[in-house]
DNA sequence: TTAATTTGTTAGACTAGCCTAACAATAATA
DNA sequence: TATTATTGTTAGGCTAGTCTAACAAATTAA
């Protein structure tokens, strides 16, 4: 018997990968346009959509002409499969080659497509099966399960409440310095302190010191309420 | 001041090895000609010679129409430093993702063109500075430096004499797991009990126990001899 | 030293992945 | 609803890397 594998360019596989983070993980929405999908990967929509013809062929997409796009269950897969080989990666550079959370992102945009099961098995032993990566992101399991959970943001929380900080949404070098800078990190806990309504920034304690983020800086911080405890989806 | 790094694509990387471990790493030559390294890269000769245009272009290759092609200094770095990858990638999957020695190559192949001086510094310093590869190859340092030494092999190796291993010159899967089998290893020593003529098998004496290998097999295998202490370069 | 063989080159074609420019369909708005 | 703006598609062109087929140069053998 004869096993077809799907080989898939690292640019197939990047295609698959950003659909997958403008549909399935923000769960917003099931389903992208040509043009959003394009800038996303920092390309053309003439370019994006020759891929989508190609994607659809293969079965990995659904798409039709002027339609939104989504991913099969088989795209799906391949998708979950390079997110887990991407942030085993920037998890293994973290933990053991001594990278900062700013640094792993850029390095791990290449070695997730390196192909070899038993590669990227031994990772997840070698960390012993961590379930997020240096940036607060789940890890999918070799299975392909992936946990979706709405984190909420702390441009979300309420003012009084005590919250900690889980991860981020901005993978920016630029954000990820900036962050360290002001003396956060993940686990640390931050009590919203005050909503500054002539200027909308946001005063918080962190570290027992208080400091004021913006809005837009606030909107890319994950936090957990640890007061309310309210449980949500992602 | 602009730094203008040449940025080289997987193929390109993987000429300038070729040519290097056609001429400077077997030392037998200090040229290869196009079909030899067509043949090495598993390309058509109309297709290496459409490369080496352009790796003159670039200055990283001498190559004259009708003539043999070696490498420029620069070339020669940037052929070392895919080496000096490719077998820190090998150590690394051997001793600490449980890879076997003939599992190392194929994946190697992939991860030695990951673009990153950190991530190959810090697996080196993770490894402890190895100076030699799962197959006994030296790795060259930080610095560009690599140690070339000419082993000699069993099938050169006097009747009578003592040996040890000190690596192989096949890499392919197949051998590595022959070699496995036959009971031999890196850093096994070997007598050498007799040559038969009739066949043209050399008898050796590997672990107390007496086994015959062809010629083939007896020129992969790198020795050196523990009585005659003969200095040697490769 | 001519002929045969080997080695290397050129021309032309193909695919993947990208682009620009022109256009068509859909959605938003007046 | 008609107009405008947005979104998506097509046609055609480019480069890198590969191929085949035809040919030219260099080397080897007769
Ligand atoms: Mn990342
Ligand atoms: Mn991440
Ligand atoms: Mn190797
Ligand atoms: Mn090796």
């Amino acid at each position: 018997m004869l096993i077809f594998v799907l080989m898939l360019s690292f640019t197939e596989e990047n295609y698959l990968k950003s659909l997958f983070q403008l549909t399935v993980e923000t769960a917003l929405k099931e389903e992208a346009g040509t043009n959003e999908l394009a800038a996303h990967l920092g390309v053309k929509p003439a370019t994006a959509n020759d891929m989508l013809k190609k994607l659809k062929e293969k079965k990995l997409i659904k798409y039709e002409k002027y339609g939104k796009s989504s991913l099969t269950k088989e795209g799906k897969k391949i998708a979950i499969d390079v997110i887990r080989k991407h942030r085993l990666w920037e998890t293994f550079l973290f933990e053991k080659l001594e990278f900062s959370w700013d640094e792993v992102h850029e390095v791990a945009e290449q070695l997730e497509h390196i192909q070899s099961k038993k590669l990227i098995d031994q990772l997840d032993k070698l960390l012993n099966y961590p379930v997020s990566d240096p940036h607060g992101d789940p890890i999918p399991n070799a299975k392909g399960e992936l946990l979706i959970l709405h984190q909420h943001t702390l441009a979300e929380e309420l003012v009084g409440h005590q919250c900690k900080m889980t991860g981020v949404k901005d993978n920016s070098s630029a954000f990820l310095k900036y962050v360290d800078q002001l003396g956060l990190a993940i686990n640390k806990n931050i009590k919203v302190i005050a909503r500054h309504h002539y200027d909308d920034l946001i005063e918080i304690e962190v570290n027992g010191k208080r400091i004021s983020v913006s809005p837009k800086f606030a909107e890319n911080i994950f936090v957990v309420c640890t007061a309310c405890k309210k449980k949500s989806k992602r």
